[in-house]
RNA sequence: GGGCAAGUGGCGGAACGGCAGACGCGGCGGACUUAAAAUCCGCUACCCCUUCCAGGGUGUGUGGGUUCGACUCCCACCUUGCCUACCA
């Protein structure tokens, strides 16, 4: 302590200091965790608790859990916590069960990255992690439920994420049912004949590794040999959600490339209708839903089959614009497409143009070539490349099931394997992308919809009349677009080349990693090849202690690589003799582990009923405090708060496990989070020097509105807070400066919670000393004694109280915490002024206090001498006796203007109002003998004249 | 290129379509003090007029519109941020 806060010490010994707020948080959070004061009851088990609490309404208000990083917390971190420690508190004082606690996310690759770097095992890192995360937000004084804290990474935890592992790799989609059924179930309809099994043979015909094939084309996970995004920098395939636009890995900005792999996937395409319908519902900011709408991109259209010349095979496109057929003059085939080969020819056919063979002797050098060049060609090339169109002929021609006339299918980039067939025809007049390609290629240009009068532009994709879409069979020439569409799709279907579908952007869920740090699949292989499920009895499969856990990396650029697994090399592990119900076998493990988001996927259930070795949930906790109800079609965590980065991620994969567990009768809601909300981030300003190098923010000076880092000038631009822009600023030191009190209230009063903001450090001093002088207004700072008198307040100060109570409990209610803050400030200033504070007056201050700054509230109510902890008080209730004023202000105005205020009874009536406005003096000076056309009145607070 | 937010004092931000700038930071002045810190009190959007008292005008990114009345609603534009990107 510096010789300034000596002294200030000696002169006021019982001030609200740090020192002091260092005292009091500690010895409150020391009682706290002795008397469990934020253990939520459970109706049975073992947290069953208190009949009385659990029979309160419940809240069940959650953050989305921190992945421990070795770098430990910036202020920016728990602005979220916070925000739902003080929701969570409000709730408890206003008669709810209130189930709030935080798990730890911790397997995945940073995790292990941090250890490899620092030589240590990744359980070593992480759990060291977690300590100091754990030390670091226990001094904010969080409010959590202790008991139900786990960390992903504990095998009693992961046990139950391997056991849904397999509910969901033993169900299958019912598309008439619309929901998830148990695998065994279609077995039966095989068995029995009941359901057609895919091909020509009947199910008892096929061999245990036939059964195995097809009912892996069912399962909603499933192991495949797609196309994956292999990243040899990282030696591990991601998810498509890992990869950034730029065709590199979000983790470590390597590139990435395409391969076929085998591995596994989550059938989440399955619900993607279900995924985006019942967004609807939900509370969730609109942004959110839209982006998961986008991400699902659901798009209705046709699937048309166009013939080959000459050959067998048949082109199948899906298309929205199905009305635009009589236009499409070419084709094009994804370079990855499997027909590209088979329909190749040995020689150019006669007519092709120079521009289109790529200088290529035959269709099939030309082929490879703009393989290799396209396969060759980063993400990054094509972005600058923007949308110059590439593209080679195939030699091939398709005809157009309308007009009849060949037309030529070339290869070309623009055309994505992983969206629809991967195959279009191309309708150059009506789509921008196809009339570049057209015009690059001189291919023939037919507009079928007809543009607006003056229509100068190039493709046409707006609403018009259809044109030049007519033959014997089909006329479509004068038809709106959906008519057009509708008739266009009647025809294919009549015609069988084709149908009305819907087609989706998602993608299934590549689920597998080539890591040591992650959930071991809970899967063996048989001699034949065929995966089994371990029985429940078998989990969990814990991660077996390894000499090596690196993962085996590559150059980043060499894509002819291939995964090599962690896991794989620990044979002893890896080869196995299990009883799986027929005896004692040899089998292989699968030596994959699952992303990092498995274990956020269902987490929010196991804070219901972490100890549970019997189920992942029992159905009395989960109904208690996720089942619908007021009226919901689910239920669902009562407030989820978190980042807006997870909105396509984490949200759609928890979103998903949820309807399956629902589907199989596990839980009762089939929506994990029923109401979203994102907080804003924290900035910070970043100092740089004239290199662009950024210097230590904190050493920064300003002079006349400049900025210099040791004399030199240096620019400033707001950014985010971290390490590597040296502008982190802790909790610690802010815990340190000023106690954790005033760092809760600086966070929530910086502004509303879900917009982004920069951190002031000056500006935290605010907040101290509004809890210094609330401190103030009760104790005596020379000798620690309480100074509020048992008088009766006044008039003017149980309206000012009323007033704050009400307006704080509104804001509380809706999350606006600032306004909160700034309604207590101005109630604490307000009694500053009194020459004595009345006790209950005092006391409801402490009230309005406590959840925004839990420490100081439970020091102050034990002084006032209450015996039990604040946490469980009552919050104060407004008297709506104090909410209407003595006199009101009433403001005249002119049109719109004000002219004039008066001070008027509440509940004057209009006429009377008017009659007092119109005899103002200033107004009928304003008003300068002009005649009065119209007279509004809102009594008691506005008239306004209209002059004629 | 597309989509979604947001633009209010020196700064962070308040304002059910009804007194713009609550509350806080910073700044200025005063009280207390030998002095400083802390604390307490007052002032603090801009311009004009005025010795004072008082008064007048302009103001919420720009331009239009709806309305008795617009920071708030509608249209266009500008700027910034975030998301997304050849999705057929």
């Amino acid at each position: 302590m510096s010789e300034t806060n000596t002294a200030a010490e000696v002169a006021a010994p019982h001030r609200y200091t740090a020192a002091l707020a260092a005292d009091i948080e500690a010895r409150w959070q020391d009682l706290w965790d002795a008397h469990g004061t934020y253990d939520a009851p459970n109706p049975g088990g073992d947290l069953a608790g208190d009949p009385e609490v659990v029979a309160r309404p419940k809240k069940f208000i959650m953050d989305m859990f921190p992945y421990p990083s070795g770098a430990g917390l910036h202020v920016g971190h728990p602005l979220g916590y916070i925000a739902t420690d003080v929701y969570a508190r409000y709730h408890r004082m206003t008669g709810h069960n209130v189930l709030h606690t935080l798990g730890f996310d911790a397997f995945g690759l940073p995790a292990e990255q941090y250890a490899v770097q620092t030589g240590t095992h990744p359980r070593v890192s992480t759990e060291a992690n977690i300590e100091n995360m754990k030390a670091q937000l226990r001094r904010l004084g969080l409010g959590h439920d202790k008991r139900r804290s786990f960390e992903t990474i504990d095998p009693a935890y992961y046990k139950w994420t391997q056991w849904i592992f397999l509910q969901i790799f033993n169900s299958w989609y019912d598309e008439d049912a619309k929901k998830a059924r148990p695998i065994a179930e279609l077995v039966r309809l095989f068995e029995s004949g009941e359901r057609q099994v895919p091909g020509t043979r009947a199910w008892s015909e096929l061999s245990a590794v036939e059964r195995a094939e097809v009912l892996g084309e069912y399962r909603l996970a499933y192991a495949s040999d797609a196309p994956v995004n292999w990243c040899p920098g990282l030696g591990t395939v991601l998810a498509n959600e890992e990869v950034t636009a730029d065709g590199r890995s979000e983790r470590g900005n390597f590139p990435v490339f395409k391969s076929k792999l085998r591995q596994w996937n989550m059938r989440i395409t399955a619900y993607a209708d279900r995924l985006i319908d019942d967004l609807e519902a939900l509370d969730w900011p609109e942004a959110i839903k839209l982006q998961q709408r986008n991400w699902i991109g659901r798009s209705e259209g046709a699937r048309v089959s166009f013939e080959v010349v000459g050959h067998d095979e048949k082109i199948t496109v899906f298309t929205t614009r199905p009305d635009t057929l009589f236009g499409a003059t070419y084709m094009v085939l994804a370079p990855e497409h499997e027909l590209v080969d088979s329909v190749v020819p040995a020689e150019w056919p006669e007519g092709t143009k120079d521009a289109w063979t790529g200088g290529a002797r035959t269709p099939a050098d030309a082929i490879a070539a703009y393989r290799k060049q396209a396969q060759s060609k980063t993400d990054v090339e094509r972005q600058t490349e923007g949308k110059d169109k590439t593209g080679v002929f195939t030699g091939a021609y398709a005809r157009n099931p309308l007009t009849g006339e060949r037309v030529p299918v070339f290869v070309a980039d623009y055309v994505l394997m992983g969206y629809g067939t991967g195959a279009i025809m191309a309708v150059p007049g009506q789509d921008e992308r196809d009339w570049e390609f057209a015009t690059a290629f001189e291919l023939p240009i037919v507009r079928t919809v007809a543009p607006p009068e003056g229509w100068e532009g190039e493709a046409y994709t707006g609403q018009g009349p259809a044109i030049n879409s007519a033959n014997d069979k089909l006329d479509l020439n004068g038809m709106a677009v959906d008519e057009a569409k509708r008739t266009a799709i009647a025809w294919v279907t009549e015609q069988g080349i084709g149908e009305g579908t819907v087609n989706f952007r998602l993608r299934d869920w590549l689920f597998s990693r080539q890591r040591y740090w992650g959930e071991p699949f809970p899967i063996v292989y048989d001699e034949q090849g065929v995966a089994h499920s371990l029985p429940e009895s078998m989990l969990p499969l814990e991660l077996p202690e390894v000499e090596d856990y690196s993962p085996r990396t590559f150059e980043p650029d060499d894509a002819d690589t291939s995964p090599e697994t962690p896991l794989s090399r620990n044979e002893d592990w890896v080869n196995v003799t299990l009883d799986l119900g027929d005896g004692p076998k040899r089998y292989r493990r699968e030596t994959n582990t699952m992303p990092n988001w498995a274990g956020s996927c269902w987490y929010e259930l196991r804070y219901l009923d972490p100890h549970n070795s019997e189920r992942l949930v029992s159905a009395e906790a989960e109904q208690y405090w996720m089942g619908p109800r007021d009226g919901q079609p689910h239920g669902g965590v009562d407030l989820y708060v978190g980042g807006a980065e997870h909105a396509v991620l984490h949200l759609l994969y928890a979103r998903f496990w949820s309807k399956v567990l629902f589907d199989l009768g596990h839980i009762s809601s089939n929506e994990p989070f029923h109401k979203l909300y994102n907080q804003g981030m924290i900035q910070a300003y970043v100092y740089r020097d004239s290199r662009g190098i950024a210097v230590p923010a904190a050493e920064v000076e300003e002079r006349d509105g400049a900025f210099y880092y040791q004399g030199e000038k240096v620019g400033r631009l707001l950014g985010k807070m971290g390490k590597s822009l040296k502008n982190a600023v802790t909790p610690d030191e802010i815990c340190a400066e000023y106690g954790a009190d005033t760092l809760r209230l600086y966070e929530m009063a910086m502004g509303p919670l879900d917009v982004s903001r920069p951190w002031d450090t000056r500006a935290v001093i605010g907040q101290y000393r509004l809890l210094q002088r609330l401190w103030r207004n009760a104790v005596d700072e020379a000798t620690g004694e309480v100074t509020v008198v048992s008088a009766e307040p006044d008039e003017a100060t149980l309206r000012a109280l009323h007033k704050a109570i009400d307006g704080v409990s509104q804001d509380m209610a809706n999350l606006r915490f600032n306004t909160a803050i700034a309604k207590v400030t101005e109630l604490n200033n307000f009694v500053t002024k009194l020459s004595e504070v009345p006790r209950t007056v005092a006391e409801q201050l402490v009230l309005l206090v406590a959840p925004l700054a839990p420490h100081i509230a439970e020091e102050l109510w034990r002084k006032l001498g209450r015996t039990t902890s604040v946490v469980h008080a009552d919050f104060p209730v407004a008297d709506p006796a104090y909410l209407v004023d003595e006199a009101v202000t009433c403001v005249v105005q002119i049109k719109g203007k004000v002219k004039a205020r008066l001070e008027v009874a509440p509940s004057i009536s209009d006429e009377e109002l008017e009659k007092a406005a119109l005899a103002d003096p200033a107004v009928v000076a304003a008003l300068g003998g002009a005649g009065i056309r119209k007279v509004i009145v809102r009594a008691p607070k506005l008239v306004n004249i209209v002059p004629a």
